[in-house]
DNA sequence: ACATCTTTTGACAGCTACTCTCATTTCATG
DNA sequence: CATGAAATGAGAGTAGCTGTCAAAAGATGT
């Protein structure tokens, strides 16, 4: 959803070629990230205000808007959205749909292991715990959803607008997204990998014994 | 999930045994109702202020947020979840679960259906074209999906709390929405009930053609 | 009909997310 | 180094939402 996610992951490959503009951009975009989450940590989410993550990213109010716009922002970065598309276009077309997305999914899963895992957890937990974040959360969800009937399209010559793959893509997104909710609620005591494998289940063939 | 939709519901009938107080709340509920849909229809959503709401609705605007905790909720009422439930609770137990889905949604739909027709597609207008509202009535969704593993759980003897019942809940009603949205982005021009078969269809048995 | 108690209301103050405008500073370019 | 473009900061303003407190209106008992 966020285009700047791409610089900040390749940020030690193409640091020399961008100008100092640039790089002042996104130093200023992490300022702005770990005041925030710092913050968060030790005050909480609705007591931490604008103007204090201004402040201690020494920069003015403004500027926090300019780089986010909403506080919820701040906290939720779905870089995910386009790793996952990448992967999924990289499947072998012939490939059913069903695997694909499990290794996408495993595959996204390997990769986002490598970030801070402590951000990771915060944000997961603010995801259950603040209404305005898990309402933003959705948000993406469905913006998420929309790309996937694109992929979906590609794959199966089936119409992306079409009610049926809107449907398919957004019940698999809100399961997944279920899934990793129930997770952040367990506090993050269950394996991740082996949830959304169950899940996966289930949207494959419906839930276990007596029925559909 | 508002407690007063029953109260609304069945307006003529209990209305003598309600005391003054209980009927005068109804009424300035509904006039902060009728208020805001009229400034909407007007002005649209966004501009439309609580003062405005509560200076057409002759009430103050602190009276407004007495009634309502947000803007959102003013236009949003899911009357849907309650009345679903228990017309779910009300099929046999023996019946399979996407038998019971089926039934139990076109029911809602025919019940539905006796409601005003443009306040609900201006609500479900909303819902698509303004963010805050789509936002809170995704939030809703959830809540929705939580009521809905009661139910599994009841009938199937899973646990409620499990992944799989969350996950089939939350794809399940996910999927549902997704429906009602693709109805309404295309102006409420498809045959809903027709397409809700259709969403159920691929809910049950995936996307057709070539794939699982 | 009156007094008392409870609930509902309105007025007001206050906080904060968010927007807009404009002058100033900072980087890029020839 | 001069000129142009982009980023920043300062400030004012809007609106949603919260909380408090005193006044008004309905409920209740005698």
């Amino acid at each position: 959803m966020n285009p700047m996610t791409a610089a900040q992951r390749t940020t030690p490959a193409d640091r020399p070629q961008l100008g100092l503009r640039e790089r002042k951009k996104i130093k200023t975009r992490e300022a702005i990230r770990a005041a925030t989450y710092g913050l968060i940590k030790e005050q909480g989410y609705d007591a931490t205000t604008i103007d204090q993550i201004a402040e201690r990213a020494e920069v003015s109010p403004s500027t926090v808007f300019r780089y986010f716009p909403t506080k919820e922002d701040i906290v939720l970065t779905d870089e995910y959205d386009a790793l996952i598309m990448e992967e999924l276009s990289a499947r072998p077309a012939d490939e059913p749909w069903p695997e694909s997305i499990r290794y996408v999914m495993h595959r996204a899963l390997a990769l986002g292991a490598k970030d801070d895992i402590e951000v990771s957890r915060l944000r997961s937990r603010l995801t259950v715990e603040v209404p305005a974040v898990r309402s933003r959360m959705m948000e993406s969800m469905s913006v998420t959803g929309r790309m996937l009937c694109q992929a979906i399209g590609e794959r199966t010559g089936l119409d992306p607008e079409s009610v049926e793959v809107r449907v398919y893509a957004m019940s698999l997104v809100g399961g997944l997204m279920e899934a990793s909710l129930y997770w952040a609620e367990r506090g993050h005591t269950d394996d991740f990998p082996e949830l959304i494998d169950r899940t996966l289940d289930v949207l494959q063939h419906g839930l276990p014994q007596r029925n559909s």
